[in-house]
DNA sequence: GCCGTTTTCGGCCCGACTGTTTTCAGTCG
């Protein structure tokens, strides 16, 4: 039998966390197990094999008693402790304190005293009115508890914005508290979106100006805004029409650097800072660094202060996660930090599509869009011969669509055309066109597009079959995911990453929003494991080369550098790189079976 | 429960907001 994965060991941990949090157990505990929790599930390697050998300590915030729970859940299939708590703690508790304004405190005063033990029961007693009979608990508090369960926010996560719509909100509502804003107001976007994260949950803005109450004030009547609250000198909060959450907060000019460092977060970068700092005698918060030993507090404009006066490097907000980042910067000079790359970097793109199969644009009009970007090279990469929906591309079209790249290649200046193809990997790790027909294109990027649902076993030795073909040059979106909508397939990506450093067979960060895949800690696990990465936009169209930004966004996240990714290499260096290049063409058939 | 320029014990980030209270606990980011 398989071991368990990192996220079912996670969730585990997860779990443990909050039944110990309902029975009372002191704050730290709790944080432990969820500390330990985010550890494991980030974690690239497997952790079940790591604790089996005794090693994962080595996590951060795993320790010993952690590692013998690890390996009772895998021996046994369960966590002792849990098994007591479970028998003691209702499960309808958790359920509740994922409701607003009801933390795991008020869930055990609840079930101590009206005896409410799940969602059901708390609707019955709020509409009874009987939860205004607790000590600390009012009318107020039975309102917005019947609110939050009709909205349903205890079964369904709340939706997530995708970063592009973030930003273009964020931006939108920072050009709409500009416009009759007092001379010399800045309004700047914080938060995830800042960080570039895949998704966000509300919009963070943080601003100086001199007219705060204005400002706060005016956020409430952009038309954007359902509803604000009660503006003030500090700022105010707003949900949109579309629901999604608004923060804007306003600082001194004097503070505004402390202000913008902790609202770009993340709170576990800001809380690993503060505790790393407080043993120095420093206190860090939105309004300055708090001096023990002088007793006095230091405020910084600019954000670069900050960091600074904690004799930290600067740190880049794409990496501000608490993923390595606060020990990278303690070293001298910033030793630890890449180099992160850069829009401008990148030389060329991979992965796009034309009228062929189901792009919009001609080979011609993607060339001359590409140059326009400055590219060196561009690969046009339609679908292949098994692809559905009737944008297949038979072999008889593939070749005369090799004819008309080469053609619209020497015909246009300026930019390297490669006939490529974007091969469908089939269920048996075999592709959709013969080797004949393979090695006559420049270029292939090999994905999977069907028969999505085998198990991880067969997928990963699928997508291995396809790596270790020597015509494949990159694997494209390699885990499937559509952020928000789809999971990824099941894949042992460890596995994967090996056999692609092993072989010389890029993999892929597609650079369409809707997929970043692969995912931030999937390409740093990747490039680590010395796995080439490769960043392209999958454009259908001359415009969607432009989201190559959202690439970058998960690659600088991934902390790679331009040596990372090659793309980034003028095309004679890139040409090189291509597997078909590294390996002898005779050889080739057997030289990675 | 973790961890070490406080190293096997005794600490463990910081402040705002809300609703309920007359000084604060609980929750949230």
């Amino acid at each position: 039998m398989p071991d368990l994965p990192n996220s079912a060991i996670a969730d585990a941990l997860e779990e443990l966390g909050d039944l110990y949090e309902l029975d009372g157990a002191i704050t730290y505990r709790v944080l432990a197990y969820r500390a330990a929790a985010r550890s494991v599930r980030e974690t690239s390697v497997s952790v079940a094999a790591l604790a089996r050998e005794g090693r994962a300590t080595e996590l951060a915030g795993v320790g010993d008693t952690l590692q013998e729970k690890i390996l009772a859940l895998l021996d046994t299939g369960t966590i002792p402790a849990a098994e007591k708590l479970r028998a003691k703690i209702p499960p309808g508790l958790i359920a509740i304190t994922r409701l607003p304004g009801l933390g795991p405190k008020r869930a055990r005063l609840l079930h101590a005293e009206l005896g409410i033990d799940s969602l059901e029961a708390l609707r019955e007693a709020a509409l009874a009115q009987r939860l205004r009979t607790v000590r600390g608990l009012g009318a107020k508090f039975e309102t917005s508890v019947l609110a939050a369960l009709d909205r349903g926010v205890a079964e369904r996560p709340a939706a997530r914005l995708l970063l592009p719509s973030a930003i273009e909100l964020g931006q939108a509502l920072a050009e709409g508290l500009l416009e009759d804003a007092a001379p010399g107001t800045q309004v700047m976007l914080a938060g995830s979106a800042r960080r570039m994260a895949d998704s966000v949950k509300d919009i963070d803005l943080v601003a100086v100006t001199r007219a705060p109450l204005a400002l706060a004030r005016r956020l409430g009547r952009l038309p954007q805004i359902e509803r604000a609250g009660t503006p003030s000198k500090a700022g105010t909060k707003a949900i949109t029409h579309s629901g999604v959450g608004v923060d804007l907060r306003i600082a001194k000019p004097s503070q505004l650097g402390n202000l913008l460092q902790h609202f770009t977060g993340s709170g576990r970068h800001n809380a690993a800072l503060r505790e790393d700092t407080v043993r120095r005698g420093l206190h860090v918060s939105e309004y300055g660094v708090l001096d023990d030993a002088t007793g006095s507090t230091r405020s910084c404009a600019r954000e670069a202060e900050v960091y600074e006066l904690l004799d930290l490097a600067f740190i880049e907000p794409e990496l501000r996660e608490n993923r390595g980042e606060l020990e990278a910067a303690r070293l001298s000079g910033g030793a630890g930090l890449p180099k992160l790359i850069e829009l401008d970097d990148v030389k060329g793109d991979l992965h796009c599509h034309t009228v062929a199969s189901d792009g919009r644009n001609t080979i011609e009009e993607m060339a001359l869009a590409a140059r326009e970007r400055g590219y060196e090279y561009l690969a046009i990469t339609d679908h292949s011969a098994s692809h559905g929906f009737g944008d297949d591309v038979s072999p008889d079209q593939l070749r005369r669509q090799i004819e008309r790249i080469h053609e619209a290649g020497e015909a246009t200046e300026g930019i390297e055309l490669l006939a490529g193809s974007e091969v469908n990997i089939l269920p048996d790790g075999s592709l959709d066109y013969e080797d004949e027909l393979l090695a006559r294109l420049d270029w292939v990027i090999a994905s999977v597009h069907t028969a999505f649902g085998m198990s991880e076993q067969a997928m990963t030795e699928r997508m291995i079959a396809a790596i270790e073909h020597p015509f494949v040059d990159a694997i494209g979106h390699p885990t499937g995911r559509l952020l928000e909508r789809r999971e990824p397939y099941a894949l042992d990506i460890q596995a994967v990453t090996c056999a692609a450093a092993r072989t010389g067979t890029m993999l892929e960060i597609n650079a369409n929003p809707n997929r970043r895949d692969l995912s931030d800690l999937h390409a740093r696990a990747a490039a680590q494991a010395g796995a080439m990465i490769v960043i392209d936009s999958d454009a259908h169209g001359v415009e969607r080369l432009d989201v190559m930004r959202w690439g970058l966004a998960t690659a600088r996240r991934a902390w790679l550098t331009a040596e990372h990714v090659a793309n980034t290499r003028p095309w004679k260096q890139f040409a090189k790189l291509r597997k078909r290049e590294r390996v002898a063409p005779s050889a080739s058939v057997d030289r990675f079976r």
